[in-house]
DNA sequence: CTTGACTCCGTACTAAGGTACGGAGTGCAT
DNA sequence: ATGCACTCCGTACCTTAGTACGGAGTCAAG
């Protein structure tokens, strides 16, 4: 175990060590996403687990989620025997929404890949064929 | 072929048959991802393609796109000999996208029911577990 | 030929998620 | 002990994607 592992770090150190920037880790702090820090003579002190709520934060935003959901999913983050039920309940909601749209990406790329079969091979004929088309048709476009 | 079926319709009239506002159609106009549309005496004039229109950028949106993105999608969605190799382009790195989405959300999803199993049952014991280790570890935690 | 619903336009506002500014205090290396 | 980088704080500003406002013009039914 290296000291220097467990040093508690500045806010500048902090945003570099998460990829943002200073402004976006006070952000978060007023937005709840990170606790009140421990201070020393008027500086927040961070630790190493700071650094992973912001990149799981981050992480679960390129997914296309809110701050909101993203906290939501940091407060399920610690169980006990009390929390159980509201967490079991809390995963499933999740569970379902993600699946959606899962489902949802996946028939927009079979759609996609259609389309570039079609519309992009250099075997397609000149007639128009128009993207809106297939979604409008549910997705099963283009088959003629 | 019905003659009502082909009488322009007014902006609030489309708005109504595309399940948005008067005024997100007029934000449109000016973001470009509707045309300058015909007008008599100052109103304007919108047909069936229109509704159409909306109606993709709204599903496109709902995918997890920025209407920049449904622009761009509006804009190859017509192909001819000279636009197939920007389509079949567009299309490819389009679902390169969607698919790593898709990739990162199952392993979420994975993760998740992992979670639940281990973090929502009577069986488990006290012990801390940490939706933010899961995500850490690759995504593949919880195993022990 | 009036009345009510609809449309016109520019401008302002909202909410989310930051990003920037500016004056003051602090910490540390020289 | 003096710089320079870093931090503090509140406030203002930015972008995206709309939503609302308000005064004026228009259409169409009675």
């Amino acid at each position: 175990m290296k000291k220097t592992d467990k040093e508690p770090m500045t806010i500048g150190t902090l945003a570099k060590a998460a990829g943002v920037g200073v402004e976006t880790v006070r952000f978060y702090h007023r937005k709840g996403l990170l606790d009140k820090p421990f201070r020393t003579s008027g500086f927040r002190k961070y630790s190493e687990s700071d650094v992973r709520i912001i990149k799981f934060v981050k992480r679960v935003q390129g997914l296309g989620f809110s701050l909101k959901d993203a906290q939501a999913l940091l407060d399920l983050a610690l169980c006990s025997r009390e929390t159980r039920p509201f967490i079991a309940r809390t995963c499933n909601e999740k569970i379902d929404q993600i699946e959606q749209k899962i489902a949802d990406l996946n028939r927009m790329v079979g759609m996609l890949r259609e389309f570039s079969l079609i519309c992009g091979s250099e075997a397609s004929n000149d007639s128009e064929c128009r993207l809106l088309d297939c979604f409008e048709n549910n997705w099963e476009c283009c088959e003629k």
